[in-house]
DNA sequence: AATGAATGAGACTTCATTCAT
DNA sequence: CATGAATGAAGTCTCATTCAT
């Protein structure tokens, strides 16, 4: 069993993540069984062979790539949380909120779903999506208390609230349903999960 | 080139559902890729041939595989959109609707996650969700115009009452993630969508 | 071992020899390895099963239309022989057979091709071409003699003569180069023939 | 999708001619339906896999054995073109013509068979011999009017005399009529085809 | 005699992973 | 560390032939 490094001098560094960038591109365009290691190491500009030297097996990549989305997907909704302060005005900070949760969506949907369509087939991936998606309902209640609100429940009205917005964002970038008015569509989230908290 | 079997022996007919029944209990349990065709096949009680003559591929059989999990999925559902009568109760009906979509979440749940996982690569997969999804909404508007219920933007706070009601199906589902107290977290989807319809 | 019918009723007749105007057919059109016997049986209105109710398996088909072919496609040839009459005008006689051998070649190319493709992966077949090409020789020869031609080694010439016809109608009928005056081709093949028999 | 390798080292040079000689012997011996990539892969000595590293399919191996057979088989005709001087003398060189040709049939025969089988079933091997034979008509018409020869439709007289000299030896190589005399045959084409230019 | 569904060996091809250089 | 050729198991699909009806 050939040991894989963790690589310390700085351009082994790079090339691990030219090849985790290379797996999230190809795996966001083509999903994961779509894309073969092949590809993965010819976008990373590097032999196939020593996509070996930096990760176990193609799944190893994806966990990285996992990890990278968590970061990079979740960062503008945690920036919104920490600006939150007493007093806290829902009608300010709700527009924002969404605006962020359609922003991220936008921009990583190909990527959230790949890895989303996985949670039922690796344990791994269904743990760290469980997990984030406690972290955002621990981090925004948190962040409600710190600013002064409060509430019975609060951790399920969030946890809640942050499915209904997901929900809206992702009908904002997919569907597309020729039929719905999203402007309106929007103002009902808007002043339902107003209603909710206020 | 070879044409595909339109079976009309009531043999060849049992065949066919026996591939399609066998494929649905693989992809729910192991995903799309990865089940083979020699798998189905066995599942099936057939040989792998035969599954050629009744279905152009594989994916051709998770298209008949995702007919059935339309119709089977989305019967209850439609079934308590028909018992709607006027005058409307939204307390007695909203439990029902909730009720009726935990049930097919827990029964389905498997495949959902499978075929859902297929929307971004594949567009015949993604038309038919598209379809579905709309039809869920138009039915389910026009059972409460029938039933006396007017609203403006009743189409989009459908769609929306129908997007909280899977995500909460979804959470109890699956998610079962420990802190939450389901009761509460039903508790605040049920009065937040009466207070969105009433 | 199941043994072959010889069909004696009218139609069982007919459908063995539908079978193998269908093997003719497609043979010709695809060549053999690329039709299949659901093909043939298609093609000929018949069941795929019944098919190995006349042929022990899809080379036996294939001898078949080879009979037929030979039967077909030489019976011109012949016809022209069996008009030699004494004197022998080889200036009258000689465009007749070059007419007929590239009508011959033209009705019959295809399936020419196909059949003596396989005349180096199947002895029966090559022993065919071998009798039949004797047979023209031979033929050729007698009706040479009989209409009061006599040459040494009459024989060689005649097969020569023939193989040079041969090649000629297959010139006109296939190759096509763009750069041949056929019609010089064809004054330079009369006139060196009229030399060696004259 | 995949690109096939354009091989530099060494080793991948040696290898993917070691495939291509293994198709030739194969394809030569069996025929090219009769033959499969296993096999190929087995008598190079090489792994399947590999093989769809050099070639996208089996057919990409016939195309680039059917190069080498071209180069191999006709190089001897070629080289006794080239060394035709002024003045010309018939009797002397067109020996030397039927002898290269026998021979060229002798050692090429079978893969001769199985190359002008697929003509009918692939333009790209069609369109190979089409412009082979133009090619040997065109050198060796240059080939005689350098040497000093010249005469009316000079192309014609060639491209139908190489016809000629391969029906003849094709009949040597092959047919072995038994009652050919092979020698008096030989006699015959000799004398016709020198009428012919002289 | 006839049907056409069914069989299963085997063809072609892909690709995660290993290894010689 | 790095390369890219090589491996071989496994997947998809075809088709000559058989068999239940």
């Amino acid at each position: 069993m050939e040991s894989i490094r963790t690589p310390k001098q700085q351009r082994a560094i790079d090339t691990k993540n030219r090849i985790i960038r290379a797996g999230y591109e190809l795996f966001a365009q083509k999903g994961y069984y779509n894309t073969n290691t092949a590809e993965i190491a010819k976008q990373a500009g590097v032999s196939t062979g020593i996509v070996y030297g930096y990760f176990h097996d193609k799944r190893d990549i994806l966990i990285d790539v996992l990890d990278i989305y968590i970061d990079q997907a979740y960062a503008p909704i945690f920036a919104v949380l920490d600006q939150f302060v007493a007093p806290l005005d829902f009608g300010t900070v709700l527009p924002q909120v969404l605006d962020a949760a359609v922003k991220v969506h936008r921009d990583n949907a190909a990527m959230h779903e790949t890895l989303h369509a996985l949670t039922s087939q690796d344990k791994a991936v269904e743990d760290k999506f469980l997990a984030l998606e406690e972290e955002v309902t621990s981090r925004m209640t948190a962040a409600l208390q710190e600013a002064g609100y409060h509430s019975d429940h609060l951790f399920e009205k969030v946890h809640w609230a942050m499915d209904s917005v997901q929900s809206f964002a992702h009908e904002c970038v997919f569907d597309q349903h020729g039929y719905i008015d999203y402007d309106a569509l929007r103002s009902i989230v808007e002043s339902t999960l107003l209603n909710l908290f206020v």
